[in-house]
RNA sequence: GCGGGCGUAGCUCAGUGGUAGAGCGUCACGUUGCCAACGUGAAUGUCGUGAGUUCGAAUCUCAUCGCCCGCUCCA
């Protein structure tokens, strides 16, 4: 079964049928960013909605939250995003490599500690071995910046927020105090984030702007470890359960000194994508963040103050020491059967709604045989594809085109519809194979006698004859809607 | 940011200094009674962009933008 083997093939379809265009196109694109075009938006809106599905509306310890991208300065400050989003970066003037001025080692055999993290003299090029020979640090920004306010002199320097999390550790409050909700519970929220990524990768795999789908679950400390292991399960069984064949997906478990240092665990649910090297490449990472994020933010708060009298600058500012009796503090959780206060522990799943979009086209694309033909088709699970119904009159006479347009009409009310009355059938529904529509439903001769429609399935090209009084039950059944 | 490759119609590509091309797709008309049928016709190009060399540049040179591969980076 010849496949999508190359990165270029799937840009070159995700182009042709409308999924995904490069962005300002017409002006010679803009690097890293990318639209979804017809087709495409709607298999996005679904890859989102079939995760809101599962991890909000189906459970009842779950809800959701939408908060802003633009957040308090504050909020990265308490993060650790402002800090470590700053890193020096310096290039070898040997061999033009660049590297985190943190990440430089000193010279092996100089016994002497050296004091200074900005003194390059003894560091070695960690690519070529040189030593010594490095441009000035410059600092990196991760995190975009812009502007609040239209006067220029009252305007501040806020970030577009890098990941969706923060909000939800900000509106941990918010949430507990107004909607009833008792630990173990979680917040889902999906939205788009920003980071200045030193390279981005492989079409839109690895973008400067990218949505995300993210839960954070709070749980009672050392309950962490089983709700851990239930979401790596619950998350794995969701692309599963969308269709995803699972011999292309994994788990891969963060080395330890590849996670964060507040992170006592990090697994990796990957995909095996089809880019030049065929590597695995992460979709999902679901990490128990302990209770850092909240016992962050808390000190935050008391750190507010510090940074009105600094003149608003975050770089002249650290935060406050937690206080003796953080766990009693502003984010904690009081359980009323144990009658005691706690600050919660986080189990995070954070997903890539872009990089799950991109994997679900990429599995579901399918080529085969037909009469010598090649039939190019995309196997979506109904509740991903794009287009859930074509309706088409065999010919364009005969009345057909109007009982199938009366058809087209009924069933638009509760999904996705095509009607097309345009040249040969055949071409009709492979046409519909390539978009990725589970069925075709044809108006034909017989339709006039005994009001019987064909509905047409896309992955067995077989066909039923039904009642056209009962297409919409028919349809609701089989796509389980 | 480094090294390599690439950029011509919606897509795949041919065209290496002398009139801008093919296949597929798209559209129209006719035909067509179930799987990319057929016939006829049509539309679609800043040859990525900008400069330079030249009588003349898709073609040569430089710059720039974008994409891919490999480094580097990925809190």
């Amino acid at each position: 079964m010849a496949k999508l083997t190359k990165l270029d093939d799937i840009v070159s379809l995700c182009k042709r049928r409308g999924f995904i265009f490069q962005s300002s196109e017409i002006y010679g694109g803009l690097a890293s960013c990318y639209d979804y075009g017809p087709l495409g938006v709607e298999l996005k809106n679904n890859v989102k909605k079939a995760w809101w599905k599962s991890v909000v509306q189906m459970r009842d310890d779950v809800v959701g939250l939408d908060c802003s991208i633009l957040m308090h300065p504050m909020v990265w400050k308490s993060s650790g995003h402002a800090d470590k989003f700053a890193d020096l970066i310096a290039e070898c003037k040997k061999c033009n490599t660049r590297t985190r001025v943190d990440h430089l080692k000193d010279k092996e055999d100089n016994n002497i500690e050296n004091a200074s993290g900005q003194d390059l003299t003894n560091k070695v090029c960690p690519s070529c071995g040189t030593i010594g020979q490095f441009t000035e640090p410059m600092p990196f920004k991760l995190m975009f910046e812009t502007q609040m306010g239209a006067n220029i002199d009252d305007s501040m320097t806020i970030h577009l927020r890098p990941e969706t999390a923060q909000g939800i550790f900000a509106n941990f409050r918010n949430v507990l105090d107004s909607t009833r909700v008792k630990v173990p519970f979680g917040i889902a929220q999906i939205g788009k984030s920003f980071r200045n990524e030193v390279t981005t990768k492989a079409f839109i795999f690895r973008t400067r702007e990218f949505e995300q789908a993210e839960l954070e679950f709070f749980c009672e400390p050392g309950t962490d470890d089983q709700w851990y292991e239930h979401w790596k399960e619950a998350r794995c069984k969701w692309y599963t359960d969308l269709g995803m064949k699972k011999e292309n997906l994994r788990f891969r478990d963060h080395d330890p000194d590849e996670l964060a240092h507040y992170a006592k665990g990090c697994v990796d649910v990957e995909y095996k994508f089809p880019f030049g090297s065929g590597d695995w490449q992460e979709l999902e990472g679901i990490a128990n963040r302990t209770d850092y994020d909240l016992r962050q933010h808390q000190r935050g708060m008391r750190t507010l103050n510090k940074w009105y009298e600094n003149d608003r600058d975050l770089s002249k500012i650290s935060l406050i020491d937690e206080s003796e009796d953080y766990n009693k503090g502003p984010l904690s959780y009081f359980d009323e059967q144990k009658k005691e206060r706690y600050i919660p522990y986080v189990i995070e799943p954070s997903a890539g709604m872009d990089r799950s979009t991109l994997a679900f086209l990429v599995d579901a694309y399918d080529e085969e045989e037909v009469r010598g033909e090649t039939r190019n088709l995309l196997r979506f699970h109904p509740a991903l594809a794009p287009t859930k119904v074509a309706i088409f009159p065999l010919v364009k006479k005969d009345g057909m085109p109007e009982i199938a347009r009366k058809i087209y009409d009924n069933l638009k009310k509760y999904f996705n519809c095509f009607y097309d009355q345009k040249g040969a059938v055949g071409r009709r529904y492979r046409r519909q194979d390539e978009a990725g529509t589970p069925f075709c439903v044809t108006v034909d001769g017989q339709t006039n006698e005994d009001n019987t429609v064909t509905v047409r399935n896309r992955d067995s090209m077989e066909q039923t004859r039904i009642n056209a009084d009962n297409v919409l039950s028919y349809m609701r059944e089989k796509l389980d809607m």
